[in-house]
DNA sequence: CGCTGGTATCAGCGGACGGTGATGTGACAG
DNA sequence: CTGTCACATCACCGTCCGCTGATACCAGCG
């Protein structure tokens, strides 16, 4: 029904740095030392950028001991596939409805 | 297949003026006038993300007289459609495939 | 308890980006 | 041709955001 899609959670993701922890979070869960050798990021900068995708809601996180563990939520991902989906079909209809010359 | 989603794209739907346009465009093709009408932003505001909008290849322009049409290319958001899809199921079998800890 | 290693928070800096006004260009009407 | 309208471009400014270094916090280990 054409939800308006939250720019807050779409303007995370646009960072390239927060896009690659994304992906690398669908593979497998990490702790922050496992993203600074994968990203090669600073320990700070990583440490930002997940808080940022905490308050985003994009990521949970699981304490472990010493370790701090980031699990991917799928259901934000697979809720803004849905509306892109939407998006996509709505402006294939409205291809040539065109509103008239004012 | 996991394909790294371009984060330009994205970041340019992070804008919560240009998402709007985005949806806006995704019921009918409009030109810059209605833009303007539906949104209340300046001219020139719109312009400049119109531009940013065609630069990332969201949209295309079809000139009408005075007026320029703009009409959303449907693929683009379906393509970011799908790619969140992948993150999104990948995410969901990775839940508890944690890497050990150092 | 003191030490070490893993994380989070804070303050500051520099660059990038969105908004605005002035101005240019091109097309139609009179 | 002249004026007007739709639209684009340019230059400027304020603000936000990402990066970094310093520092604080917390859990285990000796």
């Amino acid at each position: 029904m054409l939800t308006s899609v939250d720019p807050d959670v779409i303007r995370v993701l646009g960072d390239p740095l927060r896009l690659k922890i994304v992906s690398l979070l669908a593979r497998e869960t990490l702790c922050t030392t496992h993203l600074v050798e994968e990203t090669g990021a600073k320990q700070t900068n990583l440490s930002n950028h997940m808080r940022v995708l905490r308050e985003a809601g994009l990521v949970e996180t699981e304490p472990c001991g010493r370790f701090t563990y980031y699990r991917l939520k799928p259901e934000v991902l697979a809720g803004l596939s849905e509306q892109f989906a939407e998006l996509a079909a709505s402006a294939r209809t409205a291809a040539d409805n065109k509103r008239a010359c004012p």
